[in-house]
DNA sequence: GGAATAGTGTCTTTAAGACATTATGCC
DNA sequence: GGCATAATGTCTTAAAGACACTATTCC
């Protein structure tokens, strides 16, 4: 500010995805096996650089999303995550990220065809395990991902975009064991389920094919924040009190 | 990624800071009056381009804080808002800000000496009734910061960052008071805040000024989330239910 | 009928909402 | 004493936790 021509250093911005999606009752995320370097071979979120001069950060995370996981914008949740910006994160220079959370329901393989054949989907606990060696700063920006999206479902209505168009409320349930990683009591959440207006309603005449009883299906409701919110068990990782 | 030698478009990152104390309780937010094109003469947040190749966008942060507010790193929060990067929010070319979020407790009117002698305390009321134009796309980024706060204040002990080293239940009750916008049952919040334990904790031999009886001292406890989280009462704002 | 899953009901316990009352300082 | 603010207590009510039970389908 106070040299003559000052100019501020320019930077290259990328977007990265956390996409999240279940996967046999098991939170899943998508990774990439990296084709070029840095950490080429390497597991990473999918992303990119900042297509164009013009391009948005919303739209640019739709591209990707397409591009590399053959997503579209309809029937998927989207919201930033945050910027990460340390000056050492890349090795070519000076690369911010935005951090995008997707969630999306389960799909029919949606990876093998796309443009990205390397994309595969691995369980979340397996990618935070420390087996798994992630590029960047990804493992960072995946734990704050699953972090947010195990938030989210406290207060507001995301559980449904774990969803297809309907589902069952059993469905829903494995959607709140998976990524809180607790046992519900399927009593307890159905009325908490129900108790909540406007979060699930009915859909159709209601049916569905398993070994027992056939279950109603509901569709996701026009509420979606919850008041009172669902309750998180605290589950080992209770570091405060006793 | 196709082309020959394409090449990622370069950035401009600015940080942008959301710096909110209490003064009378009431909400305040600082704004400065910008000095220079663009939106000269304009309130906006206190904020700047990254200082150089290798600053890290906390440390920027920082350095904004000190420069345009005069406020240390220490007894202050700070945490990362997002990030903003419509591709016409800046009209010098293509400006992606990071927004932080930081709460400081009211200190000795830390404006007037300090480098920007154009900062100002407006109180958050007046900064959104839409009476007051803003910068860029800094309604929004305030907004979302005031937004951050108080949804905060509900699950974290980030409450006792508006106060000073110690402090009254009295003054923490402003606090929510003052941030949620809606008066608290005084009997109903010391229950509350005394029962999570280790929230705040007794400090010193407690006594206070005032007209009627001294109240005792606290400090921040090493609880940092709140077990079960305070309730907010839905404020006239409750579109969804009845 | 038996297995499997869906859905409902009840009792207990925790904690919030709505109050009144007592306590401790200053003038 | 009178005033002002701090702190505690009680009753009610809402909702979560922990159970047992009935319902519907397929074999």
């Amino acid at each position: 500010m106070s040299h003559d021509h000052w100019v501020p250093p320019p930077v290259l911005l990328t977007v990265d995805l956390v996409i999240l999606t279940l996967r046999e009752s098991c939170l899943h995320v998508l990774l990439i096996e990296r084709g070029i370097e840095p950490y080429q071979g390497t597991l990473a979120l999918p992303g990119g650089f900042l297509g164009h001069e013009k391009e948005d950060l919303v739209t640019a995370a739709h591209r990707e999303l397409a591009e590399e996981a053959g997503l579209g914008p309809d029937q998927l949740h989207l919201e930033q995550l945050g910027v990460y910006g340390a000056p050492d994160r890349d090795p070519r220079g000076r690369v911010v990220s935005a951090a995008y959370l997707a969630i999306a329901p389960r799909l029919p393989e949606p990876v093998a065809g796309t443009d990205a054949s390397r994309a595969c989907w691995t369980s979340a606990e397996q990618a935070l395990s420390g087996d798994v060696q992630l590029a960047f700063d990804h493992e960072q920006i995946l734990t704050d991902g699953i972090d947010r999206a195990r938030e989210k479902l406290e207060r507001s209505a995301l559980a449904t975009a774990f969803c297809g168009p309907t589902f069952t409320i059993s469905e829903l349930q494995d959607v709140y064991e998976a990524v809180w990683g607790v046992p519900l009591d399927a009593r307890n959440f159905y009325r908490k389920v129900q108790s909540v207006d406007g979060f699930i309603v009915p859909a159709g005449p209601s049916r569905k094919t398993d070994g027992g009883r056939p279950a109603r299906l509901f569709r996701p409701g026009p509420r979606t924040t919850l008041h009172p919110p669902m309750i998180r068990p605290l589950s080992q990782a209770d570091r405060e009190t006793a």
